[in-house]
DNA sequence: AACATGACCCTAA
DNA sequence: CTTAGGGCCATGT
């Protein structure tokens, strides 16, 4: 095990998020047995190639707001549309209620998961 | 090699 | 609600 490194086994995570669903960076590196390395999340999708297949929209910050806002308003503007394209909507500060879209895969399935990675 | 930066998180005050 | 500090580590200079 352990294959992969670690930005490949982050993507891998991301990758596993259901339609409708979101994850904070922290939940990321938690489940790709990276615990508190929350920040090298960031720095992965960061690093992502712009036509990637990767589904980095549905990564928020641990409060549920878009953290690319700051940097790249395009950016998050997209992020926004697409995950309201999939049917999440969000408060009237701006924020993701993660209490509703919170994505906790279950324990035992995820174990198994990870194994491969 | 040291230093600074960053799509972050958590806790404490 | 806000701020401050410590933790993390890949990248760029």
């Amino acid at each position: 095990m352990a294959k992969l490194s670690k930005t490949a086994r982050i993507y891998a995570v991301v990758q596993q998020i259901p339609v409708s669903c979101v994850a904070t960076y922290g939940d990321i590196a938690k489940l790709a047995g990276l615990p508190r390395h929350a920040r090298l999340v960031g720095y992965a999708l960061h690093a992502l190639p712009a036509n990637s297949e990767l589904p980095w929209y549905r990564v928020v910050n641990s409060q549920g707001q878009l953290s690319l806002g700051k940097l790249s308003p395009a950016g998050a503007a997209e992020q926004y549309e697409r995950l309201t394209s999939e049917g999440v909507t969000f408060t009237s500060q701006g924020r993701v209620p993660l209490k509703h879209y919170r994505w906790q895969p279950h324990p035992l399935a995820w174990e198994a998961f990870i194994l491969n990675l």
